[in-house]
DNA sequence: CATTTCAATAGATTTTATCTATATAACTTA
DNA sequence: TAAGTTATATAGATAAAATCTATTGAAATG
């Protein structure tokens, strides 16, 4: 069965981004008859007329939209493959971009990136900070190759796979009531005395839903990151939650009592997301086993 | 930027699956040297080796089996739109295979595919009526276009749109208690009591979810049909559900008590189904909407 | 109604793909 | 170990295709 070319579905994009012949000719590099006819030999492997060659621009047929729709993922398909062969055979080398949420990310990469320059010399490891929201659209515009961020997470296009859990622990006040009581549980935070982060962070969620979702409507006071909020603990402003990573990486506890409560453990897992069909899947996987080891050097003591 | 073409993808298919290039080679209707340029162009093309020459069979490197991989999903894709822009070319013209459920297909069919055959009278619908991993066995292996089942459904590849809902209803023999008490509710049924259709209808987790999970390890008897499952109730042999649906198709129900349960409402939603990237996904969407209205004259009443 | 604009067509030319024939390499076997 | 066998690579010729230039045709514009 004749199947049509990469080239011809090269030149039906070329001609819906544009609109006519001519330009499109003009953006692959060819003349007008030579886009015409790879055109029209397309229409003849597919047997259906593609677009409406009109005074006005081109009008696409619907079997053309059909066409130009699955033509798109087929070029993008293509150009993954030539991308993930260079991956696979040369893996972990060039540049690997990494995006991680801002609860992870500055009691990770102390730690995590030497080890992997140190394993992979070639990598040239670049890392974005930012919230998860902002992550996968990274990684949908082809600006991240991967990212750590709080599990579980579903979008369309998106996969992911877990690295890690990451306890959630109590921290107040030196002297708190709570800071005594046993046993404790997250029913036992007084809701409106709960600092929390800003809106946007993914932890900021995970603490609503911990304490119970209802009823948190009155908090003026915001944390920015997790050092600050816990310096607005030690201040006395009120308690909150913490990762168990931020502790282990050494954030500052002066002033606060840090407890966990009883059991169930509460926490979030940390996983690892990447654009379904990227091209540095398995690198991704191989980095991913690396900085897992790391997160259990950190996350069992 | 240079892409790899589609016969050179198709080249390196027929290679992976013949393990060398002269059968791959014949299997393609091509000389060897001919699938020997054309590899070595697409190594060239993708900058790296993708298969070792070995005296033994081909084998292929990392990078050939990435290459590979993602060649496949290609050709798959080029093949679908193919097949996607003759569907849109004249939609609904031609053989359409469509799979349903054994508890909707007796009930559904008489009505709707005469409907189908008027409105559309190009086309030919080929039914197959099978339990649920039968079906999407079928769409998997490209036997089937679309299927009609119940929902939720999640399977990998798969993709769905829900079409109507069914509401359960009790049936007893006449005279049974549960005939006229008020309200009934479904965990007032007598579990050992219940009759089931046998192992692999969707209805019968349906019902068992329904009526409780648990405990229900003795049944000895399993109807093989809807049709089979009345009967029974009538000959006394127990009771259970039945969706509105086969009702209103007019099943025959002498000989026993039918009631609404007390609400909220039980049931099931019908849905359709489709592999995801089906070349007739559209199609199926069309046909789906003719099939829903079909539904709602059955359930809204 | 001439002019402009855009796509289609014709014919020449270049490039690419494929073929036949042969060389080369790695293993087998006598 | 030398001849035979099998599999891929290479060379050169040939066929097929893609592309180019030049031109035509058709629709819109002034």
């Amino acid at each position: 069965m004749q199947l049509p070319s990469i080239r011809q579905l090269t030149f039906l994009i070329a001609l819906a981004d544009k609109g006519s012949f001519i330009a499109a000719a003009d953006s692959v590099f060819v003349t007008q008859p030579s886009l015409s006819a790879g055109l029209k030999e397309l229409e003849t492997i597919l047997g259906a007329k593609l677009v409406e060659r009109g005074r006005k621009g081109v009008k696409f047929t619907p079997a053309g939209k059909e066409a130009l729709s699955r033509a798109r993922t087929i070029i993008a398909a293509a150009i993954e493959l030539k991308d993930g062969v260079r991956a696979a055979a040369e893996p972990l080398t060039g540049t690997f971009r990494l995006g991680i949420i801002p609860t992870i990310a500055p009691f990770l990469s102390p730690d995590a990136v030497p080890a992997l320059k140190k394993q992979y010399p070639k990598l040239r490891l670049y890392l974005r900070e930012e919230q998860t929201a902002r992550l996968i659209e990274g990684l949908r515009d082809h600006e991240l190759d991967a990212a750590i961020l709080a599990l579980p997470y579903e979008a369309n296009g998106i996969e992911t796979m877990p690295l890690a859990d990451d306890e959630f622990l109590f921290i107040a006040p030196k002297n708190h009531e709570l800071a005594i009581k046993n046993p404790l549980k997250p029913e036992d935070i007084d809701i409106s005395n709960i600092l929390l982060l800003e809106d946007g962070h993914c932890l900021r969620d995970h603490a609503i839903k911990v304490c119970g979702a209802s009823g948190l409507g009155t908090e003026e006071v915001r944390a920015t990151s997790l050092f600050t909020l816990v310096q607005m603990v030690a201040g006395g402003m009120g308690v909150s939650l913490i990762p168990k990573l931020a502790i282990d990486a050494g954030i500052g506890l002066d002033g606060v009592s840090v407890r966990h409560f009883s059991p169930p453990i509460i926490g979030r897992q940390i996983g690892l997301a990447w654009r379904k069909g990227s091209s540095r899947i398995s690198e991704a996987k191989t980095l991913a086993n690396v900085l897992c080891k790391q997160f259990d050097k950190k996350l069992i003591e």
